[in-house]
DNA sequence: ATCTAGATTATAATAATTCTAAACTATTGA
DNA sequence: TCAATAGTTTAGAATTATTATAATCTAGAT
């Protein structure tokens, strides 16, 4: 996706001190082609296993939760013992596969704009999220 | 919605031996006008004060979990740290209100079907799960 | 009435997440 | 340049939801 960039800045832009920590984090995060999902425990592994670095956890959460509240993360609405985050920000949509417990991105066409005629009084629509729920063709649903 | 049901020909009909406290737990959940959300721990608080019964609450947790297995109950994805449960398990949406905590039922009418145009090869769709966050008019998004 | 598979229970164990408070550091401005 | 300070990191403890365990109990069959 991003190559070379920048965080320093970008941290700075979103209000947030670029620390040694903040920055490794970004470079596992977005210095890629691809976006991509994760959990708390993925991400600690990444940092651990590609950059060869240790980040206390407390640090890592405080910082998913930090790039979350800025918009560089979203979160993805998902009934799980965990969390899981995405580095695709853009509005889109998710497959779940219940066989293998993966997440895949649903493609811009895969479908169709959801539409909401009618929102609750007095409140603004933040996000719109659809989970399709797959499993194998010849097993009962779980 | 239903009254004075007979929940221990339903459990059976479910495969499930119709116990003093699963009954109990039908009684709670489904002998109601309207249906409602929950999570375990509301559950459990709804068992002691409305029935003034004391069930363990493993019990709780392995008969939602029966429940929701035979598809009397639907878990909703959202990311929380809890479960929330509804008694509702037609195919229908969600509003979650990010103020509040409070998810409420989307009408029939509030949003159009969403349109599938491709699903994952080889997979069939178990269901398909709208999730609309809103918040107040005037504040920044959570 | 007896048997037994399935259910219930209290409690312990596990796992994700948040809290705490001390140590550290990026930035500001003298 | 350097000290002040507000924000950050950290290890470890605390909290919370959930699952596992293993002993006891019970619904339904014989």
């Amino acid at each position: 996706m991003k190559k070379n960039c920048n965080f320093v800045e970008k941290l700075r832009d979103l209000g947030l001190r670029p620390t040694k920590q903040r920055v490794k984090m970004c470079e596992v995060l977005f210095n890629r082609e691809k976006t991509f999902h994760f959990t708390i425990n993925d991400l600690v592994k990444m940092i651990s296993e590609e950059m060869n670095e240790k980040i206390s956890l407390a640090t890592v959460y405080n910082t998913v939760h930090a790039f979350q509240k800025k918009g560089y993360l979203k979160e993805i609405s998902i009934n799980s013992d965990k969390s899981y985050f995405d580095t695709n920000t853009s509005v889109h949509h998710h497959f779940y596969d219940e066989d293998t417990h993966q997440l895949i991105d649903c493609d811009e066409n895969d479908i169709d704009p959801v539409n909401i005629k009618k929102n609750i009084t007095g409140k603004k629509i933040n996000s719109v999220e659809v989970l399709v729920k797959v499993a194998s063709d010849n097993q009962t649903q779980k």
